[in-house]
RNA sequence: GUGGGUGUAGCUCAGCUGGUAGAGCCCCGGAUUGUGGAUCCGGUCGUCGUGGGUUCAAAUCCCAUCAUCCACCCCA
């Protein structure tokens, strides 16, 4: 056993997960790019406050969820464990936000102190984006046609189903939430234990409940959609309206609702049957009050999260993918070949954009072919005696039994490479 | 934070009512002195999670602890 073991929810992601890591980024960040979202790079590091305002202070994120430390001298701080609070400070900090749009994306670890287990852990990968100052629904369609393209492209469509709610503005939610309250507290005592504790937390949360008596209670509570005011529903029908003529299939969930205290109106959340409990791949909303809240102007926003480790796991599933090491593994006879094969190797390099892998160390050219097989290259170039005298390399194609090895010259060879 | 399961080779796992550790895969070498994938032969790799206890003797029984997995909870 070693001495030093990962810290209890860590992960270290490893070289055969990586290849497919990299292929999951590159096609998430290149459609965000496509819709016009830039790059913002953020600290891990914030200062409690901003997390408490703007997450929530009653969120069981921020109670209970935070690595929350003081520095050196005594200030509060807290690794993050969500994108969207530190990306609004940066808007407002650095004036992103003044007369302007933006649309911003980001990607990093988040950091939240819960009990692993599948799909879950204390450090997990975001992709997050955020569009500021856009109050209509065509960016929350956009949005959402726009991870409809994501998931499609990464191959894992099938496996998500699009659910989608809207929670109104702030004063209708608040005004049902007080409702809600005066309904549930002369029923306090049938509760259980967990509702009792939401009631005076996230009461909305009570309608997740999955106790059967709780449950019954609940039937007849207010319902969030009857506070609604005409804008919202409006907001609502509009964006229904554009997923539906951009073939982008939801399915209504009127018990959606998000865990972070800045949501208003639109909420999503993308889900999969695949990954057992943790099941929420990618999730989201309007957020028009949080920009305000944490001291900037009143500017409306919408944004996402998407859990890159769950995805990796979906992604596994749905396309198996074969992750080559090198495109070409340059073997050879003896010892005295390798200098030799190593300028070849550089010129290969200078002309092509493939990965050469050269052999480098013991082992006969029978080994050195079974590691060539292995590591997923297409081709082996082999360099011996006869080779050096003539100026030549001999190819053989790994992948192709048709094809007949063969002594080419170093412009032949390279010419058959980008052939 | 709550409940349950599991820790033995790099990986997957076997190891009975205690007697001093095994298989398959992987990896390395050979059969094939310059040609991979198949087959056969040989080989390397263990603080039996950690600490303590019981015992002549512990991977095995007991206690503690750590890690891990699944679920609750919560969320991406």
């Amino acid at each position: 056993m070693p001495q030093y073991q990962l810290v209890r929810g860590m992960r270290d992601i490893l070289p055969s997960a990586t290849a497919r890591w990299r292929e999951i980024e590159t096609t998430v960040i290149d459609v965000l790019s496509r819709y016009g979202y830039e790059e913002i790079r953020l600290p891990l590091l914030e200062s409690t406050e901003l997390f408490s305002r703007g997450v929530g202070e009653a969120t069981d994120l921020v109670e209970k969820e935070m690595y929350t430390f003081p520095d050196r001298k005594g200030k509060s701080l807290s690794l993050r464990p969500e994108g969207t609070a530190g990306c609004v400070r940066a808007c407002i900090e650095n004036g992103l936000l003044h007369n302007r749009k933006q649309k911003l994306w980001y990607h990093g670890s988040m950091f939240r102190y819960e009990r692993p287990q599948k799909g879950r852990n204390r450090e997990h990968t975001q992709i997050g984006a955020e569009a500021f100052g856009m109050p209509g629904p065509d960016i929350d369609a956009e949005m959402l046609v726009m991870l409809a393209r994501a998931f499609r492209d990464l191959g894992v469509a099938s496996a998500l189903t699009l659910e989608l709610n809207t929670i109104g503005s702030a004063a209708s939610r608040a005004r049902h939430r007080q409702a809600l309250v005066d309904y549930l507290t002369p029923h306090r005592d049938e509760l259980d234990a967990d509702s009792r504790r939401r009631l005076a937390t996230n009461p909305l949360r009570i309608f997740d409940s999955k106790v059967p008596s709780t449950r019954a209670i609940v039937a007849a509570a207010p319902k969030l959609h009857d506070y609604l005011d005409a804008a919202a529903e409006a907001h609502f029908d509009d964006l229904r309206r554009r997923l539906d003529a951009a073939h982008v299939d939801h399915r209504l969930n009127p018990l959606l609702v998000r865990g972070l205290d800045y949501y208003t109106h639109t909420v999503f959340e993308w889900v999969t049957e695949a990954l057992g409990a943790q099941n929420a791949v990618c999730s989201g909303g309007r957020y028009d009050g949080l920009v305000e809240r944490l001291g900037g102007r009143a500017i409306p926003a919408a944004g996402f999260g998407m859990g890159l480790d769950r995805l990796a796991l979906l992604h596994e599933r749905s396309v198996s993918a074969d992750y080559a090491q090198a495109d070409l593994y340059l073997a050879v006879a003896a010892p005295e070949h390798a200098s030799w094969a190593s300028a070849l190797a550089e010129r290969i390099r200078d002309a092509t954009p493939l990965r050469v892998l050269q052999h480098a160390g013991a082992g006969g050219l029978r080994s050195q072919l079974g590691e060539a097989d292995r590591c997923g290259a297409r081709w082996a170039a082999i360099v011996g005696d006869e080779e050096m005298a003539e100026e030549c390399v001999s190819l053989k194609w790994l992948r192709d039994e048709q094809r007949p090895q063969a002594k080419l010259t170093v412009h032949a060879l390279i010419d058959a490479l980008l052939a």
